[in-house]
DNA sequence: CCAATTCCTG
DNA sequence: CAGGAATTGG
């Protein structure tokens, strides 16, 4: 490796520990790239100069990813949001536990309108005299909320909605394929509670004929109205979050406790993962789902797909609030979830000021919502068929929000775009929780699974992102517009970086390390006349790629296939450097200003510089590798390099004298100690110094080397051999044949040869 | 002491 | 080629 000692090098910024420390951590947030990148040795090293780009670009990239990044959907067995019957006997114990399952609850309020509107009347219910006078001791609810009266009612209504909204579903087809457990499990449920139901209803049908259309659109409307509360809601966790980053920096012993919220965060948001893929499986037979119930605008959809993305952006705290508030509403003290400790806000301060504040907010929203949702219910039972069974059915899981929580993935029958505020709450999203992105389960597990596969009801282990693959894909042809017109090989991009951002820098170098053998890259247009290949690196914490180095091999056997298309369009070269045979002395190959490492391209001037001298000074090296940002460490290198070629050079010579020794060779003027152009030991030494053979090696190198293999052979027929420093004399002379340097080596980048055609 | 060099090893 | 040890010269 070129690169070792540059990633050593003394480099203020690319220490060591700079270079690997974000790599060890052991929440890598490119591990979604390490992985599909084949794991590329090179990939760990990458420091990330800037991670939170990551999360941020990345789903801007590939799309795929962004709805991918939940991954690892851990169903609760037995928590089956939609284990609505269960919810309906319960309801009365609920009002007086005061907590359902927080987590159903949870699901319930946004998986589907119905089961929503359940859900918010069983809140409610139960909320009515615990959570919310928890909430709002002083009975502020009342004024935004119906009385505890017509709750009752309410519920009613909305058991009865959700019994039609059962057999609706059923109407409209069974489940999708459910393969999953826990599908099945409600599935069965559902199917017997639907049995019962068509024995109790008879010849309903008819009637629920008449008044589908009218609950369609109340449907719809239900969905945008809880869509509103879900941005209300993603406001105060915006708001919770804002807090959090502030109490977070207070204490150390809440870090722990902090940590385990921060999986229970994940937790939630891989639920939320299930949610919006069970609601894509189910889509065919869900009411939702078909197209021709969306609103023309498709609002709710995109509005949906935007709050997927939101979600998929900040899962770890989108759901926790709701959660946690259950949870510690039962023991009275309210705490709401985002990753610390269960009490933050009871710390003296502001926190209660924060949470009464945040209380007021949540309540109030949620209770906006939940008088509307009621309402809408209310309205909707009047063309409700009257002989709908009693029952619950469950498949609303599949309905309601189905379509609209289409991961990214499916967006692309999205019929319009995000609106503006949306992208706007999306970016505010995005903004607000970049650093916890690396935390983000590992994507690829959506797309790793066709809609209605298996899930299984477990978190994948990370890693095992089937469909992160994928990921590199598209970008590089997208980001790096061929131009044809670059003469030149393939052009690292230069001058003004084609791609600013760290992510991309990093995509890319996998992506030029893993195809650009494949792929034409002409950015000459960008480029200034002179510079040729840009082997900057990016930067200390950006070890240079070894392009060149992994270039060649390809580029020499599959980039032939290519080159028949390509070269017509003047690329002109088998490989890297080695391709060129360019009709001018000024053409080079290069990097076009100063980097701190030295490049293959740099490795391969070296030796062709070495053609001309054996001992470059570090002046000299200095002068004739304008680009490189000389410091100790580069010095060194390329004396180092020098050194090397000198060994072989002499080891060589030597070989070959002693191999005319051997074969009896007595005059040193014998065409055994030639050095022919098409001699053995020149085959060698070209081979070495100029693998590609695109520079004519000088002859005033064939004449030293023959000079040094006379003395080698000379020093070894007269048997000085057997002095230890033997060689020393021979060094003494070869030292003082170094013959002047052409200044074509002067310029950035590796020069080419005039006169050679391959 | 440091840089350059060689030798040896991987 | 890189690392490292040893040597040398300034």
């Amino acid at each position: 490796m070129y690169f070792r000692r540059n990633l050593r090098s003394g480099g203020a910024m690319d220490s060591p520990s700079d270079l690997f420390c974000q790599q060890s951590s052991p929440m890598c947030p490119f591990g979604l790239y390490r992985s599909p990148s084949g794991s590329a040795p090179s990939a760990p090293r990458y420091p990330g100069g800037s991670p939170p780009a990551y999360p941020l670009v990345s789903p801007l990239l590939h799309p795929s990813s962004a709805s991918q990044s939940w991954g690892g959907y851990r169903q609760r067995p037995g928590l089956g949001p939609f284990q609505a019957p269960s919810l309906e006997p319960e309801l009365e114990e609920e009002e007086e536990d005061g907590v359902e399952d927080p987590e159903q609850e949870d699901e319930l309020l946004v998986r589907d309108p119905a089961a929503a509107a359940a859900a918010a009347v069983a809140a409610a219910t139960m909320v009515g005299p615990t959570l919310l006078s928890h909430l709002f001791p002083g009975g502020m609810r009342r004024g935004v909320v119906t009385e505890p009266e017509e709750w009752g009612q309410d519920v009613l209504h909305v058991k009865r909605l959700r019994m039609v909204d059962g057999s609706l579903g059923k109407r409209d087809g069974e489940e999708a394929q459910g393969g999953e457990e826990e599908k099945r499990g409600r599935k069965t449920d559902t199917q017997t509670r639907k049995d019962e139901e068509d024995d109790g209803r008879g010849g309903g049908q008819e009637q629920r004929k008449e008044s589908r259309e009218g609950r369609k659109r109340q449907r719809q409307e239900l969905k945008l109205q809880l869509q509103e509360t879900r941005e209300k809601l993603l406001e105060l966790q915006k708001k919770v979050w804002k807090a959090c980053d502030k109490q977070q920096t207070q204490g150390d012993q809440r870090k722990d406790r902090g940590k385990s919220d921060g999986e229970k965060g994940r937790m939630e948001a891989e639920e939320m993962e299930e949610m919006f893929l069970d609601e894509g499986e189910g889509g065919d037979h869900d009411v939702f789902n078909n197209e021709e119930f969306l609103p023309p605008d498709s609002s709710s959809k995109t509005s949906q797909q935007n709050v997927s993305g939101m979600d998929d952006l900040s899962p770890d705290e989108t759901m926790d609030l709701d959660v946690d508030l259950d949870q510690d509403a039962e023991r009275g003290s309210l705490w709401v979830g985002c990753g610390v400790a269960h009490g933050e806000w009871e710390g003296p301060g502001g926190g209660q000021k924060f949470a009464q504040a945040l209380k007021q907010e949540l309540g109030s929203a949620v209770a906006r919502v939940i008088d509307r949702v009621i309402r809408l219910y209310a309205d909707a039972e009047n063309t409700a068929p009257p002989g709908s069974a009693a029952l619950v059915v469950h498949n609303q899981r599949n309905g309601g929000l189905g379509p609209a929580l289409a991961t990214i993935e499916n967006d692309q029958r999205r019929p319009s775009g995000p609106t503006l505020t949306q992208a706007l709450e999306q970016a505010e999203a995005l903004s607000l929780v970049p650093s916890r992105q690396p935390e983000k389960r590992n994507p690829g597990l959506h797309s790793g699974f066709p809609p209605g596969a298996h899930r299984g009801g477990r978190p994948l282990p990370p890693q095992s992102s089937p469909g992160v693959p994928h990921l590199p894909q598209p970008p590089l042809p997208a980001l790096l517009p061929p131009r044809a017109k670059d003469p030149f090989l393939p052009a690292f991009p230069s001058g003004p970086p084609a791609v600013p951002l760290p992510l991309l820098h990093y995509t890319m170098q996998h992506l030029f390390a893993r195809s650009l053998s494949n792929l034409p890259l002409h950015h000459k247009d960008s480029l200034p006349p002179e510079p040729f290949l840009d082997f900057r690196s990016h930067g200390p914490s950006f070890p240079p790629l070894p392009l060149l180095g992994q270039l060649e091999p390809p580029l020499s056997s599959s980039g032939r296939g290519r080159d028949g298309a390509i070269r017509d369009g003047g690329i002109r070269g088998g490989g890297g450097l080695g391709g060129l045979d360019g009709g001018d002395a000024s053409l080079y190959l290069g990097a076009a200003s100063s980097q701190e490492g030295l490049s293959p391209c740099h490795l391969k001037k070296a030796k062709l510089m070495f053609f001309y001298t054996r001992y470059p000074s570090s002046n000299t090296l200095k002068t004739y590798f304008p680009d490189v940002k000389f410091n100790r460490c580069v010095t060194s290198q390329l004396i180092k390099w020098f050194s090397n070629f000198r060994e072989f050079f002499y080891i060589q010579m030597e070989r070959f004298a002693r191999q005319a020794v051997r074969d009896g060779v007595i005059a040193p003027r014998e065409g055994a100690l030639r050095l022919g152009r098409n001699s053995e030991l020149f085959r060698i030494l070209n081979m070495h110094y100029n693998k590609s053979n695109d520079y004519q090696v000088p002859e005033r190198f064939l004449e030293v080397a023959e000079l040094a293999l006379r003395e080698f052979f000379i020093a070894i027929q007269s048997g000085r051999d057997t002095d230890p420093c033997w060689k020393k004399s021979i060094y003494k002379i070869i030292c003082k044949l170094d013959s002047p340097i052409p200044d074509s080596f002067r310029l950035p980048g590796c020069p080419v040869d005039t006169h050679r055609s391959v």
